[in-house]
DNA sequence: TAACCCATGTAACCTGTTACATGATTAA
DNA sequence: TTAATCATGTAACAGGTTACATGGGTTA
């Protein structure tokens, strides 16, 4: 469900191919939802027959061909429409919480390098939306409507990293790491 | 995968019938994981298929027959050896984000009501884990070893639902709700 | 008498992951 | 010559959601 009105939020912007979407797709912290190229193909065939996305065909010379995707009116209202409803908090889910929860059963010497290697990928998230964030310049009232909006999705990330480092520092802090 | 793990994680402290498992994966913020009860009863079949986890019927007078599932040998080496492998951080996915990263297409007032109502659920959210957190009382040195792990996994909820409540205020004052 | 608790399941469907498959162009 | 980029897909499987199905005992 949320993959399609992801597809649907990008092409707002501007058309893709289904190829591009991949790309922004792709990785954890590029873009605020990710999906393999597999998933996005199945679901870029779903919504054109649902007609919430149109196709153009574009032969191209020293590259493959290539299908460009564009959000149709009724794709838009499908999106409006699902926008105006509350979206329920997911739960947390993070396998590191199981491996805590029974702790005691392992050593706290691996239990203290899981946590470390963790900690290193969030500062690592961090940074990239921190870095990202700044290429928005301290003007925040000088930006358009869409790129504050883009602004406010990178908060979310700070936020999240942020804490997810703090309760890494707490962990390695309680196992004597 | 990591449901099944889960549910080895909760037999580690005390056999389980399919039903108490289910109650206790109900909920978003009660346990560190959650499934539905048929994704539970599903799982537990592949489990005992696997010798991980050993089976007894037990009969009852005024309440209907039930299997507690318990941790075998095999099982607790199978934990432990996931365990100690490495959690890579898993994306955000959080649908607010899509609807935010596009929030020019709907009306202000629209997004400030389904950003208010996250919330509340936050914040009702934090409350839970600051009561569960409060009951191991402030003396954390004389709690056993499993106690004072399970804490580990409460502070994790309160970093993230501290760190989503901020997010969401942030958005309510930029959109001058 | 209605709703809830206990207790277990099946079936269909959707979402996400892993593996397989192809093939030209371009940069190191 | 090796790897990366562009560009599209199929197939099998695992994980998660929704709906359906049953039925006794307890509490309001």
């Amino acid at each position: 469900m949320a993959l399609s009105y992801a597809i649907l939020a990008a092409l707002v912007e501007r058309p893709h191919s289904g190829y591009e979407l991949a790309k922004r797709f792709d990785s954890p912290v590029e873009f605020v939802w990710s999906a393999s190229h597999q998933q996005i193909y199945r679901e870029l065939t779903k919504l054109e027959g649902q007609g919430y996305v149109g196709v153009e065909h574009i032969q191209q010379d020293s590259r493959p061909n290539k299908k460009l995707y564009s959000l149709t009116d009724a794709g838009k209202a499908a999106l409006q429409a699902w926008m105006v409803d509350a979206s329920p908090a997911s739960p947390i889910k993070d396998e590191l919480l199981i491996k805590l929860l029974v702790g005691h059963i392992v050593s706290r010497e691996a239990l203290i390098s899981i946590v470390r290697q963790r900690y290193r990928q969030h500062r690592t998230h961090l940074d990239l939306y921190q870095t990202k964030a700044q290429q928005y310049g301290p003007a925040f009232s000088a930006l358009s409507d869409a790129e504050k909006f883009h602004y406010m999705t990178l908060r979310a990330g700070i936020h999240h990293e942020t804490a997810r480092l703090a309760w890494c520092e707490d962990v390695i802090r309680f196992l004597g790491g």
